[in-house]
DNA sequence: TAGATTGTTAATCGATTAACAATC
DNA sequence: TAGATTGTTAATCGATTAACAATC
């Protein structure tokens, strides 16, 4: 549906596109230069244009961007006018709050179900959803048709679990443990180190002082 | 302390670095060459060696790096290797499992205050920390010393909460909230943009389709 | 010494920016 | 039509990789 040769690096900022998008459409604008845009997202024109040639028929010369046209089309392109099925391993304090924030995106992300690592927490019930064990991953997707499990559980149960998954037949895993899941190219990972982030952050004040 | 041509490319390598140097560590493995640590980490020697020499003395020709050296070395430009004063700011389900997050990094990032923004949950406890009133929040800073804060707040307060965070004299910012920060160029800011982020995930999920 | 491996320079690759012709 | 702004090509910049001399 999509050409292949789109970069990473556009990908990677086709999601703030889509957020400065859709906030000039939430106040009605009806339509956006890239210049406009690039001073709101506080990147260069240049790249704007660049980017956004992907969705070819989006602009029009003399006048810019339709901005419901626009949104629509990056929506596409990111995937998020579908629904996807999500599972969230893991019920700690993290878990829980992965949870309350795709319940959020309801539209484009239904979490299916949680899995809890520590046995004392299965039965009890968080957000009206019940806290499975996580002997019964296998079997909840062979009933479920999941594509994203969300991974929120100790370092060192990781891999094992991202095996499962994988042999369970996840599409997408998003990774919140600090290590780097070695899986098969098929499937997408997409780490959230919360470590790493917060170390180059400090890093970042050594710098300055 | 410390150069300032250090790009960013590599700074953001460097806690992924530490992590594996750190295993090593850990294994009482004395030394690594440039082509064992390459491996481990899937990306070229080549890159390891350039971002490595950073660190002027660490390695050593014929032989390899010093694993103890090394880490401590990195350890410094980090800036684990000295503790940070934390407060975070929502006390929302992110918010605490934030506070959870640092407990466990307690020597490198000390979490002196949590605040909400939700006045019903003021004075409840959380991890032995009473939840303080975000009225409070220039009191609390004058009185200790802060570096960082964790911004786990609804995306609508971010901008006013920050800019009260820069006036009390915030170092740093751990932003978790989907807005840019507008902040003046003294001010860390490291975004966790958990909705981009997840965005990122299924746009990729998108082309192998 | 010979072998190994770094440190560093040069070559390549990819991403961003600049420029401008095409066109609404 | 004239003015505006895209789409796209060329130039620049920065980051990664390759190569190899230095040296332990």
């Amino acid at each position: 549906m999509f050409e292949k040769s789109i970069s990473n690096a556009v990908r990677n900022r086709l999601p703030k596109y889509y957020r400065y998008v859709g906030e000039l459409l939430d106040d009605g604008i009806e339509k956006v230069s890239s210049s406009e845009l690039s001073v709101r997202m506080n990147i260069s024109a240049s790249l704007v244009r660049q980017d956004l040639c992907m969705f070819s028929g989006a602009g029009l010369q003399g006048y810019g961007y339709d901005v419901e046209d626009l949104y629509e089309k990056i929506g596409d392109a990111i995937g998020v006018n579908q629904c996807h099925n999500v599972i969230v391993i893991g019920a700690g304090n993290l878990g829980q709050a992965l949870v309350s924030y795709m319940n959020f995106a309801r539209n484009s992300f239904a979490v299916k179900g949680i899995f809890a690592v520590n046995s004392r927490l299965v039965g009890h019930v968080f957000k009206r959803m019940e806290l499975r064990s996580l002997d019964n991953l296998e079997q909840f997707m062979k009933e479920n048709p999941i594509q994203i499990a969300a991974l929120a559980v100790p370092d060192k149960s990781a891999e094992r679990i991202a095996g499962r998954l994988q042999k369970a037949g996840i599409k997408a895993i998003w990774n919140f443990t600090n290590t780097d899941l070695n899986l098969p190219k098929g499937i997408v990972v997409e780490n959230v180190h919360l470590a790493e982030s917060l170390m180059q952050l400090s890093s970042r004040m050594n710098i300055s002082a």
